[in-house]
Formats: C-alpha cells, sequence, structure tokens
DNA sequence: GCCAACTATATCGTGATACGATAGACTGAT
DNA sequence: ATCAGTCTATCGTATCACGATATAGTTGGC
C-alpha cells in the first residue's frame, strides 16, 4: 500500500499545477508583447538554448520541445516564413536539416528572455515554494530554516 | 538597458521550459493511463485541491486552469456526461453553478494523483535545479552546467 | 416595484494547431 | 543493389480553446 493522500496532497499539486500555469501564462504573454506567438518563442528559446554541442535538428527540436516532428515542421514553416530562423541541409547526413535562427530572431528571442528572467526573479519564488511543498513529505513547522538544506523557502532577501 | 543576457541565460531559461514540459506531459501520461482527458484531470486536481473555503464556481475554475469561461463550461460538461462531477445550483446565488467532484471522480484522481506524487519525489529535484539556476544569478560560480537534464540523446553522430 | 447595469453560465460557429498516416529522400549494412 | 531504418515533408482530420452572443439572476437607484 503506497502513500495515503490527503486533502492537503491535492492542495499542494494543485498549486504546483496553479503556479506552473501562472508561469506560461506569463511567458506566453511576454511573447506576445514582442510579436510572437507563443510557441514560436518557446522554439527560438529551445534553439539559442540547446546544450553545448547538441545539433539543432528538428528532431531533436521536436524531443526538447515534446511534439511530434511534423508538428515541429509546420512550426519552423512559420518561423523561416517571417524571417526568424533558416533551414540548411547537414552536410554529414544530408537526411537532416540544421536550423539557426536568424539576426531577426535573436533580436526579438533577446527582447523576451530578458522581460522573463527579470519576471522570475520577482516571482519565481512561488514556484519554488510549490514545489518544495511537495518534495518534503512531512518536515512542516519545526524546523524554518536552519541547516545546511537547501533554503528556498524565503530566505533570498539578502538585505 | 538591463542585464545582459548570455548564453547561459538562454540555456538555463530553455532547461527550465524543458523540464516543466517532462513534468507536464508525465502528468498528461498518468492521466490517461488512468483513463482520464488531461484537462479533465486538470480540473479535477484543480476542483479537488481548491483552497479552503473557495467556492468552486465555474468562474472560479476557468480562473485556476487560466482558461476562459466558456472552455471550462465545456469541460466540466464532459466531465459531467462521465459521472466524475456534478453540477448544482448555489443557493445564495442561483447564476452560480457550483461543482462537485463524484465518487467515481475521486476514485480516479486519487489514483493518478499517487502516481504523481511519487514519481515527483523520484524526479522532481532537475526541476528544483533548473529554477534554482535562474534564480541565484552568479551565486555559483560558472562551472554547473549539468544535472539538469537527463540524456536523451539517442545514437547522433559528432559533427 | 421597476429598470438599468452588472455578473454567471450556456451555446454556437470559427480558427488554430497538433497529430496520424503517408510519402519521399537519404544512410548504412548486408 | 537492396533492404531496413531514419529524417523531413505533406495532407486531411479532429480537438479544443476562444469570441460573440444569448439567457438567467442579482444588485442598486429611483
Amino acid at each position: 500500500m503506497p502513500i495515503k493522500i490527503v486533502t492537503a496532497d491535492y492542495r499542494a499539486l494543485a498549486a504546483l499545477r496553479y503556479q506552473i500555469r501562472l508561469f506560461l501564462r506569463e511567458g506566453d504573454a511576454a511573447a506576445r508583447r514582442a510579436g510572437l506567438e507563443p510557441q514560436q518563442f518557446l522554439l527560438l528559446l529551445a534553439l539559442r538554448g540547446l546544450p553545448e554541442g547538441v545539433e539543432a535538428t528538428i528532431q531533436t527540436l521536436a524531443e526538447r520541445l515534446a511534439l511530434k516532428h511534423n508538428s515541429t515542421v509546420e512550426l519552423i514553416d512559420r518561423l523561416e516564413k517571417r524571417g526568424y530562423v533558416r533551414r540548411s541541409r547537414s552536410r554529414d547526413d544530408r537526411r537532416c536539416v540544421l536550423v539557426s535562427v536568424l539576426p531577426r530572431g535573436e533580436k526579438v528571442l533577446e527582447q523576451v528572455v530578458r522581460q522573463r528572467i527579470t519576471e522570475l526573479r520577482a516571482g519565481g519564488a512561488a514556484l519554488v515554494n510549490a514545489i518544495d511543498a511537495l518534495l518534503e513529505p512531512k518536515l512542516k513547522s519545526r524546523k524554518k530554516d536552519k541547516g545546511a538544506q537547501r533554503s528556498h523557502t524565503k530566505g533570498h532577501k539578502k538585505p
């Protein structure tokens, strides 16, 4: 018999999903403010933020966006049409298409990312708290903020 | 010109979005395994996990799900048709519909939530790391570039 | 009591988009 | 050369959230 699920658990998980939705919604809004469709922003971000040494094939991008490859193809069609990215065939494997960000895309992406990062530094604590509430099963109260454990609880203000 | 955005920032934000997508995808999968559409699971969760003293009106649920009210109405139509929830008119304000979870809904929801919570305790750390990387600007020198992502890299060749 | 303004829910048609199925291009091994 | 496997592209479809609109109920001013 696994764990028993009580109301506090439902609340905690619901709160986390809620915080995530807020986060996503703000991201979408920031993208639109810059004239980007939310998914287009996500692709640009995933592309620009690809880990070192990973090639920007459609397949890879699809996986990082949790999309099917054909949806990614269409998404890139739109981005290319708008002049944000460009396709090129890989030399090593001519089946693969390599996607790269064009200056126009760089520019708009930077704009959105800058906004998002400042917003996150301002309001990201709520997200962290929501996760912590779920990850620390029953440790609540008692030990507030001492010890060497992660101190997301609220110690971020350093006056 | 506020902060300067560098590659590490793009990587960090992209990694966070990636982790969130993984989290959401696993949630969808867990819901489907239990025979629920992902959005139906989300509504059940939001409903059951509503903060103390908040009434479960359509309006409220819409706000917590970041949906418009009409989308929520339709979502509840489907849940009601399947016998997971039920509508009732509020006595205080007969415009309002109060939604409540039926036993059938409780059961399936508990099943999904139990799965999700154990999964989270197992893999939620990656999510926390991804956020931390963004919230702590430069505290941790600059060699923290691993950990947050599991390698989904399949057999790719080196360019 | 009545009317206007407001709020809550419901309905309908539309549009975007992710997807499955399928096809075409290419690769590497046998 | 051929076959099986991989990568990208195309097309038709279905889902789903949304805007616009409609209906019912509440509130406050008169």
